[in-house]
DNA sequence: CCCTGATTCGC
DNA sequence: GCGAATCAGG
């Protein structure tokens, strides 16, 4: 991953929106991983994580030994960021809604128009076909062959 | 099995 | 610095 400005605007856009890393990684076209270690590297806003490493001593003594070095078991993680994700419109039959922001859905393309932090910033919300995650239009400037690249995206 | 995020460590 | 592998939980 070439984390240029833009690319670290876009993961710094995406992460205080509050999309999931696997989600954000979807849509950058990168690993989850990535989004993760990366946002981590830029000291982003932890997310509440669903492991609790300080308390494996706790549940489980002296079981079994972690490969790697296991994590500082001192460190002060209680005081986790509150931090809220996008809401679903609580009622909503599922099936019949669109959320049209931050993600129609999967099936959705998930090209980013505009510019990550500003108002008009949103998707592309037309249909994703094969599997991609954009529609055909975007697929097509999203997955450019490296020899013939087209400098036409924007 | 799907998902979530965090950490470690070879590169 | 990067991110896959791994870990850990839901």
């Amino acid at each position: 991953m070439d984390w240029t400005a833009e690319a670290i605007d876009q993961l710094r856009a995406f992460w205080a929106e509050g999309h999931s890393t696997a989600e954000i990684g979807r849509r950058m076209g990168i690993s989850k991983n990535a989004v993760v270690g990366k946002a981590h590297r830029l000291n982003l806003d932890a997310r509440p994580s669903p492991i609790r490493r300080d308390a494996e001593a706790a549940s489980r003594p002296a079981q079994v030994q972690p490969r790697r070095t296991p994590a500082a078991p001192g460190t002060p993680r209680e005081a986790a960021a509150t931090i809220r994700r996008p809401e679903k419109p609580a009622g909503q039959p599922a099936t019949a809604v669109v959320r049209a922001f931050p993600r129609a859905s999967l099936r959705n393309c998930c090209w980013p128009l505009g510019e990550p932090g500003t108002a008009d910033f949103r998707f592309c919300v037309a249909e994703a076909l094969g599997g991609k995650p954009y529609c055909q239009e975007h697929a097509a400037v999203a997955y450019v062959k490296a020899r013939d690249r087209r400098e036409d995206a924007a």
